[in-house]
RNA sequence: UGGACUAUGGUGUAAUGGUAGCACAACAGGUUUUGGUUCUGUUUGUCCAGGUUCGAAUCCUGGUAGUCCAA
């Protein structure tokens, strides 16, 4: 065995990203390790009813041969239900919208692989992550990736310097494209050619079928509601407030002869209020639960952005922090369907300075006056 | 049970005698390591029974249903 600064734990799904990880990870020279993580058996993984464990484990164990790499299967399911999935229903519950890949890299996944690697004796840990990582000023920060259409930073600002210390991204200074083809010229074509994860991992079809099986008192607990407009007049009937997201458009089975979208959610009144796409766009944003490096940078950087979900262009703003810990975000462009829950990070340009969650944005009329009469 | 008006896809509407159109909804697909957004495509209709006419959503008669007014 070489020395534990050689070696690289890798978590490897069996998909296409760390697939090409260990490849060129082994090609640096590191001893690599490989953990697969079986969260959630989900019916589409199994090919075969007899079939003990889902396909993804299996591939990821068939390429750990084929590179001749030690492999180890982690069993976390029970653990996966009572964290991750247990906070995906309690967001839904609660009328907000969860992020669960947000939360799952670094109480879960990331966390995970840390143990193992100190199990295993890897100093290092690095997973199929779109993204780059600097070191600036003593503090690690992610950086996006350069294939912008698959950037993953927006998913891990929860990370803490501890795990970021230890964790490398090669793929970040690649695209999606430039993987396959080396995947393909390394030999592993049919891995190079193969489909990609997508959708939440624990889920087959529909987020809300699954919280009806996984919370089977959710119709009592919650039950049918009204649509209302900004006035407050009733719409129509609706499922509960649990089946719908802020921003939505489809499934809300309501004809209004133009196209409604969920402006907010009203858990106590189990009330869904609905708009057109105009009454979407606010000028303000109240976040929480913040974790940066440094946050007086989101405080005080000139070019700050903020990306308030994934995949989509990071919007200029500015910050302020408020005395109980959160954050007044006043976006400079337009800004739409602010969703609690969700994550907001923030950017200097390509670097992720931290982020945090959107609250309820109940009360932020009366932080924004409160704060621009402190200002006269 | 007097009078008036209305009846078009799942919803709201257009077509005043000549191929039943639009919006929304629904469904399917594309995009996507969260939800949502967006894009493309598809399905579905003239309340019923007669009559006039070469031809009826459209005109006539009756029925049925609903709304309003008078009670």
């Amino acid at each position: 065995m070489k020395e534990r600064e050689k070696r690289v734990l890798v978590g490897m799904s069996g998909g296409i990203d760390s697939s090409a990880t260990c490849i060129m990870l082994q090609e640096k020279g590191y001893e690599v390790v490989g953990v697969t993580m079986r969260t959630w058996d989900i019916a589409s993984q199994f090919s075969t009813p007899e079939q003990e464990e889902p396909n993804f484990v299996l591939e990821a164990r068939e390429l750990a041969n084929r590179l001749d790499i030690e492999h180890h299967v982690a069993d976390v399911r029970e653990e996966f239900k009572q964290v991750i999935v247990k906070y995906f229903i309690d967001e839904y519950m609660r009328g907000r919208t969860p992020n669960p890949c947000v939360m799952c890299n670094p109480l879960f996944k990331e966390r995970i692989l840390c143990e193992w690697a100190d199990r295993t004796n890897c100093a290092y840990i690095a997973t199929g992550h779109y993204c780059r990582m600097e070191e600036r000023n003593g503090n690690r920060y992610i950086l996006t990736g350069d294939d912008s259409t698959k950037d993953q930073s927006y998913f891990l600002w929860k990370l803490p310097q501890e795990i970021l210390r230890r964790m490398m991204f090669p793929l970040g200074g690649m695209t999606k494209v430039e993987v396959r083809e080396y995947l393909a010229s390394k030999g592993f074509e049919a891995k190079a050619k193969g489909g990609e994860s997508m959708e939440i991992c624990f889920i087959d079809k529909d987020y809300r079928e699954f919280l009806k099986e996984h919370c089977p008192d959710i119709d009592e607990k919650i039950g049918p509601g009204w649509f209302v407009d900004s006035k407050g007049l009733k719409l129509g009937q609706h499922k509960g407030f649990a089946y719908y997201t802020i921003g939505q458009r489809k499934g809300l089975e309501i004809a209004l002869g133009k196209p409604a979208y969920v402006l907010k959610i009203n858990p106590v009144k189990n009330t869904v209020m609905l708009g057109d796409a105009e009454q979407l766009k606010t000028e303000y944003m109240l976040v929480e639960d913040i974790n940066a490096a440094d946050i007086n940078e989101i405080l005080t950087c000139p070019e700050l952005s903020v990306r308030i979900r994934y995949r989509s262009k990071p919007i200029p703003c500015t910050a302020t922090l408020l005395e109980d810990g959160r954050m007044m975000v006043h976006f400079s462009s337009e800004a739409s369907a602010i969703t609690p829950g969700q994550s907001a990070v923030f950017y200097d340009g390509n670097r992720v300075l931290g982020g945090g969650f959107i609250a309820f944005q109940n009360e932020v009329k009366k932080i924004v006056s409160g704060m621009q009469q402190q200002t006269l």
